[in-house]
DNA sequence: CGTAAGTTTGACTTACATCAAGTTTTGTGG
DNA sequence: CCACAAAACTTGATGTAAGTCAAACTTACG
């Protein structure tokens, strides 16, 4: 069933069409201004339109479940995330596996590879998606030339590599319903930055990726939504949810001293 | 009674002495070749001498609890351990507070403040110690001229990365005993890449400190290391752990399935 | 529209935390 | 260098948050 839909979306990749960025020529986006080539806002991706199209950026779509590089693939791009969203999965010793991460839009992937000659984890779409696929090779090259390329790639690591100590500092911190609060704040935070709204939003992952994420079980998971649900910190309707008070999912995680 | 320890290693700032880099003067160290500049075996680390030379790098003493670096301080520096041991700790949103990483002789420190302007975590010294600091902003410029040091410079930020997404992976799957077994045997690799023994050292942690690094209790590192002590998989004298059963610990990582 | 995948909820179990008391180790000042 | 105090560690008894197992219910996809 799924290679059906896989098929649709085959052959989509194509070259950037240098028509679609005709807009913004100057060298510099304003902040808060709309990258029409990947529909980002460069106040949050600091890769402008110029960079992507000098860069040799190529499009890809990805069908639901559709996986974007593997592990042990040799690491050759960095991706943007233009519509859809995906997670990144990494096996453990033994077979059992764990959701490291969950793009959205706007968002870097991939980035994790940066060092090594390979990929290290999955990345599959959690929906239809479409990526803009950034061959790290010429970006680096263009790095090299101008030093402002240079911090805006130092800024996609750090923004990754922070985002990997917050989940690290979550894992061995918090319990259970901090961890459900400390993840749909942080979602709320990022759909807010990327201009979506920041109250309600509809999750891409099952309750088991949810709590694979978390170091959780998806009862566990399920539970706390409910419990949640009826102390009206939230509305969750099964993927759809509205944060109702956000700053007691705040307390929640600022309120447990020891 | 630590002041009058700080005190006696005040002062200690120097000058890297040219003179005692006389000896590899060629632009590449063979692997495995030692880099008497700073201690280090070329192959473990990518900076050969030349390039922590050329980089103007400074030494720093610290004494045992000193702090290298704080949160909030302005990222303008990394260093590597010249000797001695050190540990970074995160704070939570409320008080509470993480270890994050421990860095032996020959480890990077500091690499979290790379992309942002500050750094982002507090660096301790768990003995008395000493480290190169290496100016980033010339670091990074020499990495624009020398491809290779870019690299280097790369790959010293996977190595910081994947080590936390090790971590991630380890609170976010794994059981106490797991976990310690884990922890001994990342360090038995790093003391052996380091040239020292993979099977017997000195933690300079305490169970608390460790605990914090493992999520867990104080009280239940200090049950599972007697109950490893018991079962004969290593042998727990205080902070001298030796290494009885290595491939038995690497069992414990791996067999556990589901 | 039917089926499979995902979700919720309850009953029970367990791994780790907590509390507490006693012991060992470490570091410091006499 | 020894003695003493503080810090670190060990071990036991008990509590609890989250895991496990199971069954019924809901959602969504083909």
């Amino acid at each position: 069933m799924e290679a059906a839909a896989v098929r649709a979306w085959q052959g989509s990749r194509e070259r950037f069409d240098a028509g679609r960025t005709a807009a913004p020529r100057r060298s510099e986006l304003g902040a808060g201004e709309v990258c029409t080539a990947c529909n980002l806002r460069h106040d949050v991706s600091p890769l402008c339109p110029r960079v992507l199209e000098e860069v040799g950026a190529t499009r890809r779509r990805l069908a639901r479940g559709e996986t974007l590089f593997r592990p042990g693939e040799p690491f050759v791009s960095i991706y943007t995330i233009r519509s859809g969203s995906c997670k990144t999965v990494m096996l453990t010793g033994d077979g059992r596996e764990q959701v490291t991460a969950y793009y959205i839009r706007g968002e870097f992937v991939g980035v994790e590879g940066v060092g090594t000659a390979v990929h290290r984890c999955e990345a599959v779409a959690l929906e239809d998606s479409e990526v803009c696929v950034l061959p790290f090779a010429r970006l680096e090259e263009m790095a090299r030339a101008q030093p402002q390329i240079q911090r805006s790639l130092y800024r996609v690591f750090a923004t990754e590599a922070a985002r990997e100590r917050s989940v690290m500092l979550m894992l061995g911190t918090m319990r259970a319903e901090q961890r459900l609060a400390a993840f749909l704040l942080d979602l709320s935070r990022r759909y807010h930055e990327r201009g979506y709204s920041s109250t309600e939003f509809v999750l891409r992952m099952t309750r088991e990726e949810i709590g694979s994420y978390l170091g959780l079980k998806l009862e566990t998971v399920s539970r706390i939504f409910s419990q949640m649900h009826r102390s009206g910190l939230v509305h969750v309707q099964s993927r759809l949810v509205k944060l109702r008070d956000p700053l007691a999912l705040r307390g929640l995680i600022q309120a447990t001293f020891q």
